[in-house]
DNA sequence: AACAATATGTCAACCGGTTGACATATGAAA
DNA sequence: TTTCATATGTCAACCGGTTGACATATTGTT
């Protein structure tokens, strides 16, 4: 069985307080005490029960992830910071992939209630919801409205749609059609999308916004649709890379005929297709936010919070646009 | 303050222990009561604590994951998996990015340990250890020996290895080169290197190995010490596309001149470099081995469990080898 | 010598849920 | 009527660590 701590008491010579004393460093310990527990724990390859010691202190130090899928590397990178900067501040992370899923999502809510986490850190799905105002349990979102007592982080969305569409306008493209995710849910991305139309219409240019949901059909309605598409932004990587690989299959030159832009600039992005023009999101940063916006809930109970957090993203220009 | 159970008993009008048996299905509960139970848990908001539950019954259903980092596709994408199918047995998932770094390793191991989780399934760094040797704790590595006695799932790294050199060299490369990451690690994913090996010299070609440990100045290097270079099989799909990348710089075109062939075919390399030849692996049964062998060993202690587990994986042939 | 500060021990309550032992009550079947 | 399956309650121990109260030594200081 397993070591507790009576345990240790016994090998070391000394009662269980003494040990408690010195795991917690708490009260007067002998120099020579602590080496002997010390030496006992080793001995016995004794490891704290954090359960016990959970239940009693009523924290547990875990922060509950729900995101839809560490599949996608925007994702990935984001929890990865997440994990990071929660490891260096001793808080462990509960992974949950959502997979957009509203019932998904709901299952994990409820077993991240019952698992007592201290906090949740969440960039999924949302709708109908009031399930994330969670009485004293601290919630963040990323890049997701939760409610309107929810903190949010997110990137300037809106900044990074202007820069995009501005950028194919000044290249000269005429005929620019915006591409982006599901809309139906409220998300700060959609400003990606407001940003798109207002510069378009600030420069006497005609919006075009197509949906995607599923399929990269989309795509192929749209070049058929609009043959005399010369620039596309995209609301992420992966996207812009299907329209560039629908152009290549079309024989449309790129740049030359079509300049394309996405949004997100992750790492493996930036690996896999460095031609790409992008917008480039602060993810480390928006990582950085979340968390200490979630600590400091955690913290000072109900201090007031900054409701919405917004960090600038950064334009890359590749090939995709042209020189 | 949270509701406990024998809050939930006092609304329902039961004792706690009846609380108690509807929320473990144990005994006997009549139907009227389970509602009473079920509609006081509701009215109260209350969720059972986990934490109390795991102390007592010596079960977290918890498992630790320990990759290099969910920023990689490869690993995000098997992350993904695993979180999943942990899932859907009742198990929940902490994540840890070791970053390749030995002391987070360790450290990771210990946190796991404090916490109680009912195993470890590992992907990362090894050499000194067998530290991950823990008594009554079930681990599995993937891709990765962990101990002489830890059972391990990988994909056919050999046959994967073989493959990739084949096609090149039915494509008519004559000059192969194979570029892998640092190989002071032992692991299965060496095969590879092995394979390309066996194969070069089987048909009477010389193998030549660089190994990548840090930076792209590497692939630079190899262009400039091997002009006539014409085919190469890259340990993964991100060393294949700073090749393919290089090699545009230096004009050198793609199939015609140099026939390129990487390794891993994550969702997202098929999305954003359709182009590029590679092995896939099999991430998701990859995944669902390595679950079902974890589960195993927790189940049926110390039931014999089968070592060694090479999953199959499959060619993909792209433009970057040629038609 | 008196008084602190330091060092350690004993003991019990507590965190919230689980479980087994045992008591009791009801209704139905034998 | 007896007996049994069903239904629920009471009670206490337990999981492993934490904490406060209190006792007792041993130092060192003044």
């Amino acid at each position: 069985m397993k070591p507790k701590i009576e345990d240790v008491a016994k090998v070391a010579g000394v009662s269980p307080t003494t040990v408690s004393r010195v795991l917690n460093n708490r009260g007067y310990i002998g120099e020579n005490t602590r080496i002997k527990v010390h030496k006992a724990m080793e001995q016995l390859n004794y490891y704290p029960n954090e359960v016990a010691r959970s239940l009693f202190i009523k924290k547990t130090f875990l922060i509950g992830l729900i995101f839809p899928t560490t599949s996608n590397p925007f994702y990935g990178q984001l929890i990865f910071h997440l994990e990071n900067i929660a490891a260096t501040l001793g808080y462990k992370v509960l992974l949950c992939n959502s997979q957009g899923r509203e019932d998904k999502e709901k299952n994990y809510l409820n077993m991240l209630q019952r698992n007592q986490v201290d906090g949740i850190i969440a960039g999924a799905h949302n709708k109908g919801i009031e399930e994330y105002e969670i009485p004293n349990l601290p919630v963040v979102g990323v890049d997701r409205y939760l409610s309107s007592k929810i903190p949010v982080v997110s990137s300037d969305n809106y900044h990074g749609g202007k820069l995009a569409t501005q950028l194919l306008i000044n290249k000269g493209c005429k005929n620019i059609i915006h591409i982006n995710g599901p809309i139906s849910l409220e998300t700060p991305a959609n400003l990606r999308r407001k940003a798109y139309e207002d510069i378009m219409r600030a420069n006497q240019l005609t919006p075009l916004t197509y949906e995607i949901d599923d399929h990269f059909k989309i795509i192929k309605q749209l070049f058929e649709e609009n043959p005399r598409v010369d620039g596309i932004f995209a609301s992420d990587d992966l996207i812009a890379s299907q329209v560039i690989r629908q152009a290549k299959e079309r024989n449309i030159d790129i740049p030359t005929d079509l300049k394309v832009i996405g949004y997100d600039g992750t790492e493996t992005t930036r690996l896999l297709l460095p031609e790409l023009s992008t917008v480039q999101q602060p993810i480390k940063e928006i990582a950085e936010k979340a968390i200490e916006l979630l600590v400091k809930q955690m913290d000072d109970k109900d201090d007031a919070i900054q409701l919405e957090t917004i960090i600038p993203g950064k334009l890359i220009e590749g090939e995709t646009t042209g020189g």
